[in-house]
DNA sequence: ATAGGTGCAAAGTCTTTGCGCTTAA
DNA sequence: TTAAGCGCAAAGACTTTGCACCTAT
């Protein structure tokens, strides 16, 4: 693949914003500084990047596609109140891979697992508003 | 929730057809017997019974949303090959909730966990391409 | 009677793509 | 030099929504 100045600040942008940024996110964020910059190739480098391995593509209900940095092995938490997304190590899962094949003639190739919930933050403000109304 | 025949009807073809459908796989199944219904209440209904916890809304990676109408505790693996969804029932996750609730302050509602990878039936084809090639 | 549901079509949202120009190799 | 990549804008795919009509309660 052709390098490209572009490419190299798309991909510098998901591994450095740890928010697990949307295609939008990536295009406001280089457009200050890079008023060229449009955002079919954003789209375009994303999704190269993410077939190549170089980041991961996440995808959560009803929100939009988001994008994560880490290709180390972790999984998501997505809060249904902010959408905000947090990552998570998770123990359990390590003899996941073992078990599908030992149990399916599925060639796995990856898997993603995405935990829905409310973050502590957004609980906090769900009890007060719930006192308020008590 | 006042009754209505087309929820009803959009909610069996969920529960029975059990290719986790989506959307518009839904409205064409169903407007073969009923030309009135209009995409836009397959839609409508499908979130409703989403939001209801009637089925289950998942979120493929370059796909569109499907829906599936087991509501009992198991996973999906999904063929890149040829887009299908499997069901799988996984052991090694009956420990994950406990595991995130102790080690997290998040309150999870749920998880899903999306398997990646090639059927048998797509495997055996891309081995037959192969040797042909070869 | 009336709140909620439907059908229809229009509008939205997000993403991809065709094309002429640019640039890395 | 030239194939890959870019910017732009238009098109596409999928989903939601406003509104007038309909229907379960």
């Amino acid at each position: 693949m052709k390098y490209s100045k572009q490419r190299e600040l798309i991909l510098k942008t998901v591994r450095e914003n740890r928010v697990h940024p949307t295609a939008d996110y990536v295009y406001h964020f280089l457009k200050k500084d890079h008023p060229n910059l449009s955002l079919g190739t954003v789209y375009r480098n994303l999704n190269l990047l993410s077939e190549n391995g170089d980041i991961r593509k996440i995808c959560i209900p009803n929100a939009r596609d988001r994008f994560d940095g880490r290709m180390d092995r972790h999984y998501h938490m997505v809060c249904q109140e902010c959408a905000e997304v947090f990552d998570i190590e998770l123990n359990c899962l390590s003899k996941l891979e073992e078990e599908i094949s030992s149990r399916t003639d599925f060639t796995v190739h990856g898997y993603d697992v995405i935990i829905t919930g409310v973050c502590h933050t957004c609980q906090h403000k769900l009890n007060e508003s719930k006192k308020e109304v008590s």
